[in-house]
DNA sequence: GTTCCTGCAAAAGCTTTGCAGAAGA
DNA sequence: TCTTCTGCAAAGCTTTTGCAGGAAC
């Protein structure tokens, strides 16, 4: 489902965007990690490999890549914004008890309706929002009240 | 398509939360305005009719409102939350130009689909986003460019 | 009188901006 | 050298919290 590395380089590339140590880090990131970091997520997993990151770069490099087209913002969670690699339409499902974000194939076809308003449409996202299953299972072994 | 006010006093009621002045005009100007005001935007309307308004009051009240069901937050903005009288089901458009931010309906059961994951989905929502029909219009007339 | 509601002020959290120094071409 | 990138610090915004005074029952 995400496209590779040295695809994401060749798209860099192709948009003349300089191939820094940190733009390259952020994307090979978003490329391997499961689900859609916060900034603050993708800042602690690089300060590891380079020690001097400082979160504006986070911020400048992600502005950067959403403008280049090659990530978009998901705007599922309310307090912060995650970031998602720009691939195939897909949904994203939210847990609101344990903030997963899990993305989900979207039926063919589904979102390929026009509106009656005439207005041009750029970007279509769907998000559904509940109870993953593992927080499911243990909401039953201890309090199904327990949901708030 | 929004309900009316009578509905949502009889709401708030039978929820057994008590019908403050301030939380009946909070209501009924979400029940009366069209698209989805941000909080700002409901302080300064109400302000006019309640003077020692404070916005605490009107992120409260929204809170409440919200865990009783009664309104859900819009998240299409990436700066600031919106809201919307929960009503049917319906996809919500925002114009990246002049933020205008309109409803339209979805097609009868297009979301209808299940997940494989067995997850337990409580809420679903559909954003659109892109440029406006008026805005469009304006854009034709002076620069093609002017898009971003 | 007790509970709930309101509003000021301050704090918190995410994001942006200004600017100076460092790195790269 | 000149441009671009980085990172610190500060500021800007939205939203939350603490608390005291006020309203409602």
């Amino acid at each position: 489902m995400k496209p590779n590395f040295e695809q994401l380089k060749q798209a860099l590339k192709q948009r003349k965007i300089h191939l820094s140590i940190h733009r390259l880090k952020v994307l090979a990131y978003l490329s391997e990690v499961v689900g859609h970091p916060t900034v603050d997520e993708i800042y602690l997993a690089l300060l590891k490999e380079l020690p001097s990151l400082s979160k504006t770069t986070v911020y400048n490099t992600l502005q950067l890549l959403k403008d280049a087209g090659l990530v978009r913002v998901v705007n599922i969670d309310e307090n912060e914004a995650r970031y998602d690699l720009v691939t195939s339409v897909h949904g994203h499902f939210m847990c609101v008890h344990c903030q997963l974000i899990e993305d989900f194939p979207l039926p063919i076809g589904i979102l390929d309706f026009h509106l009656s308003s005439d207005h041009l449409v750029t970007e279509k996202k769907v998000y559904f929002k509940g109870i993953c299953k593992s927080c499911q299972a243990s909401m039953n072994n201890t309090n199904k009240e327990d949901i708030e």
